[in-house]
DNA sequence: GTTTATACAAACATGAATGTATGTAAATAG
DNA sequence: CTATTTACATACATTCATGTTTGTATAAAC
């Protein structure tokens, strides 16, 4: 046993999370036991134990590494002159983040199909923060494209949020659930053409 | 030990169903024991063992109760009058249905947030042959409603299909989700307006 | 240079869930 | 009326996963 340095062990936990990622994918969280994980990454349940109280703190490490860069990329840009067509960039980056960006795409896999929110997990079925801060910020983005005329009336920029924001819910869930020859994947950008198209002026 | 007549019988295997609802709600399918149903039914593990061979087996039997019902009350009117109103009753009545059959409410609930799609589970993943029909049905119902004039331009029925195929998507999630007070709960009527003025001519 | 805390591996104890096998009283078939 | 199946309850065997404890070599603190 030779002890490891602490920039070592900082790497071993990396690994650790990097394995419960793949094993949470594959097997599904409930599912997945400490044994795998720590074989996935070469150590023993000793070392998952040493790093993470259990499952569900590590999981939620998991969960914070993909989520928090996520939110940071996906922005609208007030000082837009095109208010409108920045959240159709915006929508269309969100795609372009699941494409390359596997840890946050495996993620969101496990968030929506590899997890039951009983529990200790049960708050995250609720808007998070963050989620209600995205909807202000597109109906802020909505109420700038009103001003400069950009949609057609009668056009409320909340229930306009809303609708886009039901949209993306749908569409990364089913592109999350589509396999790469399908219409969710194949035509992603051409229903979040059209979902702007229907707002314009 | 009463030997129970046939019919009696078909009642137990009712009770487990609806126990096994009730738990899966509660615990998520994972960590439901078939010892937990048993007990909620009021009766032992020999008797669910009787009914379904395993876990798996009654967490199909319950879902197919409650899914082919809706289907069938989600219906499009061929020779409706007003097709595009005919859309914006039909997604009235899947919010209706939620709140007013608590079994089919639950069943989507368990679905959507209770259920790992992992193993025997993950077919369910893509999107069922009843919801490839229902994107089909209401693709032509769109494409009855632009024959009658009712669709802004340009409206290509097939994308105008798959964006509301979308919204249903995630109305439905949040929905769910969301309590009795919350806006996805208190708005989803204005929600499913909005939507649809945006396509109306 | 000694002490102490660290970063694990290995062993242990416990509990829970599963599937199966067996028992049985009464319904039902003949 | 007897034989057989049905509809379970009960008991058993086995497998896993969990959390904890102990051991230990070494990095780091002093």
């Amino acid at each position: 046993m030779v002890r490891k340095t602490k920039e070592e062990a900082g790497v071993t936990r990396c690994h650790i999370i990097e394995a419960a990622r793949r094993v949470f994918l594959e097997c599904g969280v409930g599912r997945t036991s400490l044994e795998k994980i720590a074989a996935a990454a070469g150590v023993t349940r000793g070392a998952v134990y040493w790093h993470f109280k259990n499952k569900t703190e590590l999981f939620f490490a998991m969960r914070e590494e993909a989520v928090l860069p996520f939110l940071d990329r996906v922005v609208f840009d007030s000082a837009d002159d095109d208010p409108l067509g920045g959240i159709e960039r915006a929508i269309h980056e969100i795609i372009r983040i699941l494409i390359d960006q596997p840890r946050t795409r495996e993620t969101f896999d496990i968030l929506t199909f590899k997890c039951e929110y009983v529990d200790e997990f049960s708050p995250m079925v609720a808007c998070t923060e963050g989620q209600l801060d995205f909807l202000d910020r597109l109906t802020d983005a909505y109420g700038r494209a009103r001003e400069r005329g950009q949609l057609r009336l009668p056009a409320d920029p909340q229930a306009l949020a809303y609708d886009t924001f039901l949209f993306i819910g749908g569409l990364i869930r089913h592109w999350l659930a589509a396999t790469a020859d399908q219409p969710f994947r194949v035509d992603a950008e051409a229903f979040i053409r059209t979902h702007i198209a229907l707002r314009r002026a």
